[in-house]
DNA sequence: GAGTGGTCTAGACCACGAG
DNA sequence: TCGTGGTCTAGACCACTCA
């Protein structure tokens, strides 16, 4: 029913996993080289690349062109809740701001004309060194545009749409992880009590380093609107 | 910046893939071997396995062992809103129930002690033929057992932990995916006015078939309190 | 049995990184 | 320049499906 014949680079990935588990391989170690490892397992070179192409979809390991492949120093999972990283000590965030004109997606996004003046704010999370996540979030500037979106405080509702794909090829050489790494991808619309656009956010996070956390409230005083 | 050398796997994907878009290739049928795929290609069927690999990840073509290589019947996209999925016409569910007692993970999510007599619905979700996703509830049995979960109205609060990871090889089958394709993974723990879990449910849907949606109110009749 | 995809081999040649 | 990973070839052999 699971897999009645384990193949070789399965069994070899189990092997290299296994070290990397049990900290026989530590975080940030290079491992011997593709020919070498070949060699060990007695295996071709393309079934090598094969099991270790496994353990780079998982997340274990990060080949590098021309240096090696290395074991990733796992990123502690964090949690978005209401929008917002879970606060981290060594976590820091660039923001680079961009003006632009309303067009193609952005429009029905934001419910702005056409060519309508928007500032694009590009977030950019760093967790110590390494890539954490990246955002993209977009204002119509006649809304207050010198503020950051983070220190609004006239949003009443907001609305979040959750999908999990694979990520372009630029989000996966900024973020540093492989394109075969999945990232969940979260289009948020904040909107303010008379149902203006406030703020839209295109939010990329590889899937192996964040959570995301909803919380619903139901009103209970009126039984049975459940069902 | 992006990809200075499409490769040539790149290239046959790309050109199977405008087929498949263009519906030169339609849904449900069947392409040419891969050794006549490789042929026409002009090359070695490792390469032609390489491209339609990419398109499997993709979730565009499902390989059948000993058959051959089927462009995939596009499953509609829906949204699961409010911890349910939108009706749908074609959509049919099973479930399967069954009694257990509390172990494990269930313990804290359940917030109830080791033991407790618990009962699991096990939902299959299909549209049309194609089995779309799956989800396991679970139930504290003291809690009118013989209710659906999706019928009782005590719940006051929700919350819904989402992340995306590859599949295990029983959801792969179950749900007719390739192991490389992601699944959104949520885990849904409901409480009532008093705090106590009223279930937990652990939702499993293929990344390509399905998005959520939340929404989330802010109270801004008291100003400031956002930022 | 005929045809299909699944796995693997033993190389070749190219592109990148560091000295 | 040298060692690394990236791509590709031209096969071989096995496992599955269907007639």
């Amino acid at each position: 029913m699971i897999d009645p014949v384990p193949s070789l680079r399965h069994t070899i990935a189990d092997d290299l996993r296994a070290q990397i588990t049990a900290g026989t391989l530590k975080a940030g170690a290079r491992l011997a080289s593709e020919p070498q490892l070949a060699a060990d397992y007695k295996v071709s070179t393309p079934t090598l690349r094969n099991a270790l192409a496994l353990l780079q979809a998982e997340g274990l390991i990060e080949k590098i062109h021309g240096k090696g492949n290395f074991v990733r120093v796992p990123l502690r999972r964090l949690t978005y809740a209401d929008g917002r990283l879970t606060p981290d000590a060594d976590l820091h965030i660039t923001i680079r701001t961009t003006n632009l004109r309303a067009r193609g997606g952005l429009i029905p996004l934001l419910k702005v004309p056409s060519g309508t003046p928007l500032t694009e704010f590009l977030y950019l999370t760093h967790q110590g060194e390494l890539p954490h996540s990246m955002a993209r979030i977009y204002v119509p500037q006649n809304l207050a545009a010198a503020e950051l979106p983070q220190h609004r405080s006239s949003v009443a509702k907001s609305r979040d749409q959750v999908s999990a794909r694979l990520p372009t090829s630029e989000e996966a050489s900024t973020l540093r992880i492989s394109s075969t790494l999945a990232v969940l991808s979260i289009t948020r619309v904040s909107t303010d009590t008379t149902g203006r656009v406030v703020e839209a956010a295109l939010l990329a996070v590889p899937s192996d380093r964040a959570e995301l956390l909803f919380t619903t409230h139901h009103a209970t005083d009126e039984k049975g609107q459940e069902g």
